[in-house]
DNA sequence: TGCTAAGGTTCTAAAAAGGAACCATTTAAG
DNA sequence: CTTAAATGGTTCCTTTTTAGAACCTTAGCA
């Protein structure tokens, strides 16, 4: 299977992956989160190459988590949209598990402070409905609407 | 930059994504979550090469996400130890952005069934301490313990 | 003994990433 | 008004990765 066939499965992750599944995707999402908005700022920060920059930046608006902002005559700049600024559970999630067992001994690079009620935090994925931290093993898979809602049925067996 | 100097980085979501931010790895990683274990059902439900797949499992194991578990005289098949166990909330993360963002109104393909209060859930990313939802605006960044415990001053600014 | 299945490795072609150089606007400086 | 420099790219070429197919090795079994 070819990689740009993989956004095409009935499955999240898969459709997930084919946006922001590439080695620069989701370090140009971090960085937009620490505040990053600018072309020369980005790839001075990242270090990828322009050419690669451009790509991704271009990819990410057309797929609608960026949208560009003009600053002035001919500039813009790139800034999430809704849809952007709902991978932050992502980047969180990624940035937990490697503080956790990434760190060589040393502790997180970065605490992050919750600012609500000042304490260091670990992001936590919990049930939306009874509040309590989930596990693999706590969650059952059942087919959802948008399971057999199309031709496609290329999905995993689960 | 190269994507090999990655890793390097001081920073929790370059080194995670040095390991699983290719193509393919967050795929077979979903995978082993639903249950599979063996290369050639890896291989048949994914339908990458066997080149990538034996590249990728090799990798894994060497991280420390997989462990090989023999189950017949020179037969093994892969398992997670509890460091790639605890990509779930990654993976859950990531399901949950492309249901609410990728379904094409379609709905979900999957629900997720939280076994202990029996309900659908939508995994949330809570603050450990407080328990209340966490969004991009509700968290301040802190040089951590790791940060400068080497030589490597080449992360972000933040 | 020969067949099959699991779990690979090797080979080649195609696609993507890396690096450097170049280009078009716009603003700023002399 | 002319030149310089910054922004935000594009083009071209080389090196790495992927994709796809074919081949290999060991164990179990008819």
């Amino acid at each position: 299977m070819k990689w740009d066939d993989v956004g095409q499965l009935n499955c999240s992750v898969a459709r997930t992956l084919a946006v922001i599944g590439d080695r620069w995707t989701m370090l140009i999402i971090r960085n937009a989160f620490i505040g990053t908005r600018r072309f020369a700022d980005f790839q001075e920060q990242l270090g990828l190459t322009k050419h690669l920059l451009s790509d991704r930046l271009k990819r990410l608006v057309d797929v609608g988590i960026f949208k560009k902002v003009p600053y002035q005559q001919g500039r813009y700049e790139y800034r999430f949209t809704d849809m952007g600024r709902a991978l932050y559970p992502v980047l969180l999630s990624m940035t937990a598990w490697g503080d956790a067992w990434l760190d060589e001994g040393k502790g997180a690079p970065l605490l992050y402070i919750h600012k609500d009620c000042g304490k260091k935090m670990i992001p936590t994925m919990v049930c939306s409905e009874c509040g309590d931290a989930v596990t693999a093993r706590d969650v059952m898979i059942q087919p959802g609407p948008g399971l057999y809602s199309d031709a496609n049925t290329t999905q995993h067996s689960s």
